[in-house]
DNA sequence: CGGCATCCTGAGAGATACTG
DNA sequence: CAGTATCTCTCAGGATGCCG
């Protein structure tokens, strides 16, 4: 299991509960956005084919993000009985809607990363 | 330090480059996003304000937040020479026009991480 | 082909104590 | 008041190998 419990050991009266914390512990991790991103713009595709898309991923990792997005509704998963199987993955209509925030984010980064790029140069040099 | 250089050993294609990525390396941190939204709503606080305001946030973690924010230019820290001294945060305009992407975001997990909840427990009794 | 199971490392984050 | 220093622990995530 991946990305289950984080952490949950004092009584925090604001933090765990936060559904925008929760859906960041999600979408946070490293190839969870890609990969619905992928699977937004390719449609249906095979877990090969996103092993090939997906450059730089393992395949455990492939495996484990596909499973924590089939887990939380956001990607459907069906198994073509050939020999060996085939399986095809494709966002659900939750996850469908969940890639228009994530595009949302994506321009805000395209366009303002460099900025931060630059402030952080410029803060590390002061330092 | 805090949030650095996270990873890069290997000769990735897409990965570490994808500017979405890096946003998310630095928005995804546990107190981030509230923090951004705490001073967007709030406007200029001091540290023990947002200390305060930020329930269940450790003294250290709330420092070190602010330092990674102002880092990276989302965040203006303003000392007031007092004694003992007193220090306000503030976001800059970068920071603020952060803070719509990330209403976008938490629009959609106020709205649907109920059916993702959902969708997991669905999950998790079928396994 | 499409996965789990296992081991290992490093970063994120909490607790606590100290300082100008 | 507003931090910094240190220590520790957990967990994401990479590497590798086995299986139906």
């Amino acid at each position: 299991m991946t990305v289950q419990s984080k952490r949950a050991p004092r009584g925090d009266l604001f933090d765990v509960r936060c559904p925008t914390r929760d859906l960041l512990d999600r979408v946070g991790g490293k190839w969870t956005a890609m990969l619905v991103k992928l699977l937004d713009e390719a449609g249906e595709r095979r877990f090969s084919e996103l092993s090939r898309g997906a450059a730089g991923i393992s395949r455990k990792m492939l495996a484990s993000t596909l499973r924590d997005l089939e887990r939380d509704g956001l990607v459907s998963r069906r198994v073509q009985p050939t020999t060996p199987p085939s399986v095809y993955y494709e966002l659900t209509p939750l996850g469908r809607s969940l890639s228009e925030p994530l595009a949302t984010l994506r321009n805000w980064a395209e366009s303002n990363m460099r900025a931060v790029d630059d402030a952080r140069i410029e803060f590390d040099r002061r330092s």
